[in-house]
DNA sequence: GTCTATATCCAGATAGAC
DNA sequence: GTCTATCTGGATATAGAC
């Protein structure tokens, strides 16, 4: 099989994807039929199934499409000791960078509620979940180390609780970025500074 | 109309809702049937139908049900500048309250993903978070005027940043308490204290 | 108000030509 | 790989007896 076929299949299957993305987006998993997909594509039946095996196929794989920037945006942050960020920084820098590479948060929340019934869009959630609370753990422990004074055990209790914060400030910030007009992620998350200091 | 009757349908109607809360929080709104429904309740097609119009009609009742609990902590939770209590810990109690009352969180996170694509469900959001918003700014004032030595305009300003910062940390709590098993709410927002002290 | 039985429709999914 | 045309099942919702 020549290489530009491979590369079209991809980009049909981003194409399909992007589709049902849209529609899920716009009136949820459960309102949207095939048949919304199919012509929000502008592509037949035949052609999405070609694909994509069923609905609930396209669902996860949507799923996984919304996760991948989050773990996109924690393979360009590593973990430095050496050059600690502040945890608040570098919560911005990561929400920010979701915000914008999902473009709708809206989907994310969506995606949540799957992942409450469903799964392997639960797996996907764990998966991520894990690696941000360790990436948060990871950047409070260096800050702590780098600022404060305290004895090792210390910083490694304080550092999980405030990762804990840390994450749920994020998800925090994604509900309300859905759902709050013109939220600020930027100043929302910089209030919790004196945490860190 | 006898006064009997009047509460026997309310009592059917809060039976049929349980029976479809339990379907949504197990399968999710889309994957649930009204036949799912139909069983659960252990009544009937028309029984269920001559109650509630339709499968809509049902999900936005679950909506509103889910809801009430953190409108009721609420109104059980005014603020009084006379006995400022710590943020964290009023915030501790809506939070704990609500797991209490909800049981399943799961169905919450479920919800705001309705509330994302529905209207009306999103218009209960809007009401409950401006509320609890509201409710967070009053506390966090009442706390800052009695502790903190603020210009008022600071005090102002200082509480609407961090009511934000409180509403968020209780919806990552939310999150978290769905989808990490034994998720300690109180210990996670306890560390949040020092933000306000 | 509730049941059983059933109508209706449209969803998701496939077949086969090109 | 994609299209058109179509199947099939099950979903929501109703009718009418009790």
């Amino acid at each position: 099989m020549p290489k530009v076929t491979e590369e079209h299949r991809k980009g049909r299957r981003r194409e399909i994807l992007g589709a049902a993305l849209r529609c899920f987006a716009r009136k949820g998993f459960h309102a949207t039929s095939m048949s919304d997909i199919i012509a929000e594509s502008g592509l037949s039946a035949g052609a999405i199934y070609g694909h994509y095996a069923s609905k609930d196929d396209l669902i996860r794989g949507v799923a996984a499409d919304v996760f991948s920037p989050v773990l996109s945006e924690l393979r360009s942050a590593p973990a430095l000791p050496e050059q600690p960020v502040h945890p608040v920084d570098f919560a911005t820098r990561l929400l920010e960078g979701l915000v914008a590479a999902v473009g709708n948060t809206a989907i994310l929340v969506q995606v949540w509620g799957e992942a409450a019934v469903d799964a392997s869009v639960r797996e996907l959630f764990d998966t991520v979940y894990a690696q941000v609370l360790e990436l948060n753990r990871q950047h409070v422990s260096n800050w702590l180390s780098a600022t404060a004074r305290m004895p090792v055990e210390a910083i490694e209790e304080q550092s999980l609780q405030l990762a804990r914060l840390l994450t749920g400030l994020a998800q925090g910030g994604i509900v309300q970025t859905a759902f709050v007009d013109g939220f600020d992620v930027r100043g929302y998350l910089q209030a919790a500074r004196p945490l860190f200091d």
